[in-house]
DNA sequence: GCGCCTAATTGGTTGGACCATTGTGCCAAT
DNA sequence: ATTGGCACAATGGTCCAACCAATTAGGCGC
């Protein structure tokens, strides 16, 4: 019953109507993020409503991350806008434990394994030679640095991602992945913390190549199954400390 | 009252004072989802805030899903809160074409299958009976109406995923789920769209009934592979129609 | 008891005012 | 000419008081 989605059209509020002109204001006048919007009180003007009802608007675009306020400065577009957007507050109760973090990798988990099986299935020759190029750098940053480099392992998995042919992939996974990592920095002085999931990253380029979705979907799982190991290593070493 | 420990971090905006303020009311008065708040200008006086500030506060919380306004009646709690909830918006371009349809059910795929195997994991006697009393209203709407029945089918879906004990899956997938039906409130002239699920419905439960997570997954996947299916009958139902 | 109508309640909108922060450009001192 | 500080304008943030629009509750007549 309480789908948190679903929001029957208002077509007839204020705040719509400023958004969907602001949204076309975007791209006639070909804003890229970055960009700064026409302030308040000139949309006001502009839209013949009052400067409040614009501020309501911007607040929504400002809480969905679509444009960043600052105060005696300006509003700044922070991603791109288009007309029909689906909106997807993701809400998680209290971030930092052990149980909301666990969540975002049952996620993943789902999530990477049929990504994993889809980039099997569709990736094309110069795809895989992409992600080999991904693989070869991650795996030079891990034995320069005597560990995971964050930066380039993303840049391998992204490289998955977007082979898989469907971009819900990378936008939800990075969701989840920056859930993740917020309050993790060091994940709870697990000093190798992802070290563990090293190996797997060229078993499933492997499968990946060889076009084997069953055998990328077993190697994925695999490597969810490191990072779930590691946090709950970190969870009772949290634990542990905590009684000394 | 306000928590005694030091505040951490001295809130420099107003709108988060006042969602803070908002969420030690709702654990105070034990508040639940439908429940009403109190009023702008109650809220308003109470915490010394102009009522803008707390209706710019409340906006946000409405962009969120947490909160949902109704004109003339009031405002109503739509989701729990909680201090330190973490927030994760996100837009997605939302397309009606095939691709962007089908790209859905992918998502589908991977979390239902995942969400269908942690609730045949972790779901207890109470949540079973729940499911299947969900199921068996499921069946009877079907029966009767000859067909399936959007709501009824959406309830038992929800109740597995609730059981996962994840909140994100009931999040995502809703919203996987709305994308789909935006766009297609009777899918591409199908007419019988969604029937070649019925049957999955009830070995799914089974499974999960049984504890079995490997047959659950099995099931579930069944089940999205029959809306994939009348997905791609409904593409080349369109296609023929708009050849002649 | 039933149905309609009125009045109070509540969120939505408006206009105008002022505050706090930021950015800019001028001006003086070096 | 460069640098530092200062005044001022622009911009988002907050406040107030009133009115609009939708909803709800209560009372009135039947």
């Amino acid at each position: 019953m309480i789908n948190p989605i679903l929001s029957p059209v208002h077509t007839s509020s204020r705040d719509d109507a400023v958004l969907n002109a602001l949204v076309d204001f975007v791209a006639s006048e070909g804003l890229k993020p970055g960009d700064r919007l026409p302030t308040e009180r000139v949309l006001s003007e502009y839209l013949k409503v009052s400067r409040t009802t614009v501020r309501e608007a911007l607040t929504r675009w400002q809480e969905l991350g679509l444009v960043e306020r600052r105060q005696g400065s300006g509003t700044y577009l922070r991603a791109a806008v288009t007309r029909n957007m689906l909106h997807m507050p993701l809400t998680l109760p209290s971030g930092n434990d052990f149980g909301s973090l666990m969540h975002t990798l049952e996620i993943r988990r789902g999530l990477e394994a049929e990504a994993a099986v889809l980039c099997a299935e569709r990736a094309s020759d110069e795809d895989i030679a992409f992600i080999e190029q991904k693989l070869i750098r991650m795996e030079a940053a891990f034995h320069e640095r005597e560990g995971m480099s964050s930066e380039e392992d993303w840049d391998f998995h992204l490289a998955v991602f977007r082979t898989s042919g469907n971009p819900l992939f990378e936008q939800i996974i990075a969701a989840m992945y920056e859930m993740f990592h917020r309050f993790w920095e060091h994940p709870l002085g697990v000093r190798d913390f992802g070290h563990a999931s090293f190996p797997y990253h060229r078993t499933l380029f492997n499968c990946i190549a060889a076009r084997d979705p069953v055998g990328a979907r077993a190697e994925a799982l695999k490597l969810i199954a490191t990072v779930e190991d590691d946090l709950r290593r970190g969870a009772a070493n949290l634990k542990k400390q905590s009684k000394t």
